[in-house]
Order: structure tokens, then sequence, then C-alpha cells
DNA sequence: TACTTGTAAGTAACTTATTACATACAAGTA
DNA sequence: TACTTGTATGTAATAAGTTACTTACAAGTA
């Protein structure tokens, strides 16, 4: 392959959407242009609506993918945990270290959380966090059911506080405060979490 | 005072800043054009310009009356309690509070923290987290040093689980899920927050 | 040949900021 | 009081730059 030969839309598509998530590990993702993922890819900036039709579909396709790689990486965590709480477990530490692998992957979706209510891009972000908050509702009434944890856990509360603790442990590398491959910090809070669910160690 | 009156530079100044939060409560303030903000003022757009040199020091502007607002908020909420943790406690949800009266407050934070490391205005946001963090980290040690949490807790491990406890909440408002003026979520947090320190309820 | 992928140039719309000019208002003076 | 004058605040128009997207044309490929 020369460095600037054709190739076909199918492969075009994941270079633009690989280039949005590394542009957006160091820039602002609203403000990442056509131009820049062009030049960044070594293409004409005309060239990209080739393979996608406008800006919109290519941020909704990145979307995509980032949901396709996070679900993926959670369901094989949960699925080579002995139980459903060494599971909750294995998805945090799965989360983080996906996170870790594309930095972009959190300013992209804050981003695209800003957009208005109507935005499609926004609905289509808002159902994957739902998706994922039932998901570990679930998982929590395992657990509880299995006398894992306290059996007056607040399931619900304790999903919120599943992504709010990656949350922050996601703005703490943001303010780079940190390095962002400390794994202490992660432990830290990922004990604490277990903490307030009574887990017995 | 007539509709159009003349105004002070000082009160214009405070007006601004009233509207790009009320703006940013319903629209993405990244998108939020000078434009847009002399229009929700009635006035036109070079106006703005009598008041603030450059867009940027009216974004500035708009940090600064944050950090004011809420560390006031704060400040209050500890002294008015009477031990540290009870303080901790009024702390969260004086928060909650205060980001329930802006909602667009969040959203602001949001877009600082996208800009480039090198943004004064980021640094600025970083700068106001970062003694939040401290602050939360110091009371924390005290509650850890009166015996009212166990004492092997990792304060700057909660120090973060708090503020993202808060971002959870934050966050599961923004998704519209439930309304922004439910208590039992903030409260079902908290506790859950609380019983991960171990503190005698 | 027929189709796909690429380029170079162009366009309409939009954004921040500036400019020339107008007007309200406070202070000083006849 | 009445009048002048200087300054702060406002407007309308527009400059200068950027953005997403289009179009005319070229070249690789089946």
């Amino acid at each position: 392959m020369s460095l600037n030969a054709r190739q076909s839309t199918e492969s075009r598509q994941s270079e633009i959407i690989a280039t949005v998530v590394a542009l957006a590990a160091e820039r602002n993702p609203a403000e990442v242009t056509t131009t820049d993922i062009a030049k960044a890819m070594s293409v004409t900036q005309g060239a990209l609506f080739r393979h996608f039709p406008t800006k919109e579909a290519i941020r909704l396709a990145v979307i995509e993918w980032v949901e396709t790689q996070l679900m993926a990486n959670l369901a094989d965590a949960q699925a080579s945990a002995p139980d459903v709480l060494s599971g909750l477990e294995a998805m945090f530490l799965a989360h983080v270290k996906f996170i870790r692998q594309f930095p972009g992957v959190p300013r992209l979706v804050f981003a695209e959380l800003q957009q208005p209510d109507s935005s499609p891009l926004r609905q289509r972000v808002q159902q994957i966090m739902q998706r994922y908050r039932q998901m570990l509702a679930e998982a929590l009434g395992k657990a509880k059911a299995a006398h894992l944890i306290r059996d007056d856990v607040d399931v619900q509360a304790a999903a919120v506080l599943f992504l709010g603790a990656i949350q922050g442990l996601v703005m703490q590398s943001m303010l780079g405060g940190v390095s962002p491959d400390a794994e202490e910090p992660v432990l830290g809070v990922l004990r604490l979490y277990l903490a307030s669910l009574g887990g017995k160690s």
C-alpha cells in the first residue's frame, strides 16, 4: 500500500472514526473541524464527504463505535468473573482501562451530552447511558439476592454512584492532577465504592 | 427605568453573566454566540464589547462568578453544621441545591474543561476544582481524626468519590431520566457515600 | 467503459470584533 | 436656570476569518 493509496469507503470510515477519537484526546472535540480530520489523514477536506454525508454522520459513527467497543469490554469482564459482585468489580476496571486506552472517549461523550435535547446524537448517548445504568442495577440486584452485598442497598443509587465514581476518576485525570496511568486512585475509589455496598471482601 | 434604558458597565456586566448562565441551561454553552447573548438582553451584538473586551473575558467572568457563588454556599453549609461529618453532608446538599438553582453551571464547567491545557480559562477551572478537592480531603482528615468515620478511609479517594457522586447525579439529571427536583436519588446516593466512609449514622 | 475515490477551488452562512456615528447624562459655566 | 461640553453607552454596518458542504474535473480500478 503506497502512502496515499485509494481506499475503500469502509476502511476510510474506520480511519475517520479512529482519527476523531485520537484528535479528541488532545483537543476539544467540539472544535475539531473536518479540515483537522482530513489533515490528520493526509487527505483533502472534501474527500471526507465521499464517505460520510455530513459531519453529524461522522459524530454518530464515532459514538456508535464507542458503544460497541465499551459494551464488548464490559460483557467480557462480566462473563469472566466468578460471581456477580466480582463482575461489577471487573466492569469497573474494564471501563477505566478502556478510557485509559482511548482518552478522547469521555471528552467525546461529554461533548455530545452538551447538545440540545432534540439532537439525535444526544438521544443516542442518552440511550447508551440509560442501558448501562440499567445493566448495573440488574447486576446489583442479583448481588443483593445472592447476599453478596447489604440487603438494604438502594440499587438505583448504587448504579448512579458506580458511574459517578468512574466520572470522578475521569475528571481527576482530565484535570491532570495525577498521571492517568496511576493505579492507586482507581483502586482506592473502587475499594471505597465496594465498602458502600457493604460487601464482604 | 424605560425598557431600553442605558445602564452602567457594572450592571451590564452582571446582566451579561446572568444571561450566559441562563442560556447555558438550555443550549450548548460552546455554541452560545455573542449575538445570542445580545438578543437575550435586547441589545445589539456590538454593545457587549463596550463592557467586555473579548468573548473570552465574558467566559472568564462567568467562571469567576460560579466560583464565588459556589464557594460561598459551601462555606455557609460547612459553618452551620455541628461537626465535620455533618459539614460534608451539608456541602453535598448545598452543591446539589446550587446546581439545581443554576442548571447551566455544570454545562459551563464541562465546556471549559474541554479546552486545551494551555487555555487560561481551563487553568482557572482546574485550580477551582483542585482547591475544592483539597478542602474535602482536609475535612475528611478531620472527620477521621475525630473518629466520625473509619480510620482506614483513603481521604484522597473519598474526596474523588464525593465529587464523582455529585457528578453522577448531575449526569443523571442531564440525561433527563428523572425530574431534576427529585430528592430521593440525591439522598440515596448521599446515604451510600456516607456508608462508604463507615460513619455511624 | 462505467464506477469509485480523490483533488482543487469555490460558496453561503456564520462568528468575533471594529468602526463611524448618535444620544443620554453629569459637571462646569454664564 | 439655561447652555455648553466631555464621556459613557448604544446602534448599524461591515470587515476578516472560519466552517461545512458542493462542484467540476482527474485518475485509479473492475
